[in-house]
DNA sequence: ATATAAATATGATATTTGTCATGTTTTCGT
DNA sequence: ACGAAAACATGACAAATATCATATTTATAT
């Protein structure tokens, strides 16, 4: 099995803090999962007995609404840790996570990390920041479901998933979604996101390849606000 | 001037966590300001210096969006701290703080407060609970606000007022919020909002006296769902 | 390869919400 | 106490969005 000191991954989250001996002791007792296309990883209300740490592809957090409609909260991708939310308030998961492609995940039990948490300063200040930087993103998008348009939401989504996720070699983004996860994003309906995306191609905002989507003006994507 | 030792406000938030030796600095460096209601204790964008110790009082955290109209996020009281977030992430304010009503708070400059951020692990692990908190109560806002309809979320408002913060001797919600102020909780307009209420009250859920509202049977409002 | 299911697309219509206009009530400074 | 300003309220209408119906295209299992 692969070793957590060697892992690039380590490098773009929170275990980067951790030392030499702290991440032999994960190394040894962590286990890799592969996740399939769809799978769940979690649901809402599990007990989360670790963390995850993405060492290969992308999921989505979502919740059920009341209504029946699962609104996506954010995309995790390679490199982020997922499920340190719960461990820390020591709840049980207020969100589902879905896998979008093929993942390979590492689980790292939560009696291992949650004593780092509590003993490794500089661990638990890189913990607190990405997740006051995760607050600060919560906070702009409320802002955003509360006070924009679902066009603006869209574009807005569609610029942020190719700055956070870039592109394939084509210009195509590389995170491929549904037209229903696009509309779970937005927090609108399918068929309205559907409409939305047509009238942007009909704009020449962007292009699509089969149900891959191309930006073709992202200054003009920009500029809808 | 009063001590941060013999402060009890200090029990409600993360500086509980701090030793003695580390409040007593604190306190000889910290400053009392009384704010007014309506004035504002920070701007978007401002740079914060330190962080703020609410002794008494609730403010509002507002963000103005594209479309002129200020969007409230989260209702700030009493023994809380304000403005840890941009403290942590070392950024800029991204949220503007109101006072609703008289204030008493406490400034504690960041120098004094960042290296116990830094040192102190207990303390650190209580500010990354509170934040683990915050998260959440951010994800769940965000998806009422994509999914829900206004007098959904105007009716939870209303609960979550209730239970947060309580009410009077005569049973009015203790703080008291403008109409407008409850169109930027719910997200919509303020026009929308008082049509909302004006719909409660007539329907018995809600009573007022002047500008002070009763809720009247909240086992319906929380039906309202 | 083909049947079947799922995803995408679009029109018609209903519902929700926002905007503008205007009147009433409350608040506040002098 | 009084007049001006702000907050509250409500109607009429416009705009945005959801819902339902129904094609069409694409993916999937056998």
């Amino acid at each position: 099995m692969s070793k957590c000191e060697q892992c690039i991954v380590r490098q773009f989250n929170s275990l980067k803090s951790l030392t030499r001996d702290e991440l032999v002791r994960i190394s040894a007792c962590k286990t890799t999962k592969i996740i399939r296309k769809g799978e769940v990883i979690f649901n809402e209300g599990d007990k989360l007995n670790g963390v995850f740490c993405i060492k290969d592809g992308i999921c989505k957090l979502s919740k059920l609404s009341e209504n029946g409609k699962d609104q996506i909260v954010k995309l995790v991708v390679k490199g982020e840790l997922l499920g340190q939310r719960s461990l820390i308030s020591d709840e049980r998961a207020n969100l589902q996570a879905t896998a979008l492609n093929d993942m390979e995940v590492c689980f790292i039990p939560k009696e291992e990390i949650i004593n780092d948490l509590k003993k490794n300063p500089s661990f638990t200040y890189d913990v607190l920041q990405k997740m006051a930087h995760d607050l600060r993103d919560a906070d702009d998008i409320i802002v955003n479901m509360a006070q924009k348009s679902v066009r603006q939401r869209m574009a807005e989504v569609l610029v942020n998933i190719h700055a956070s996720f870039g592109t394939n070699s084509d210009g195509t983004l590389s995170v491929l979604l549904s037209r229903e996860d696009f509309a779970s994003l937005v927090g609108t309906a399918t068929e309205s996101a559907i409409r939305v995306l047509s009238q942007f191609k009909k704009e020449g905002l962007i292009s699509t390849i089969g149900k891959q989507i191309k930006i073709e003006d992202i200054e003009e994507l920009k500029r809808i606000e």
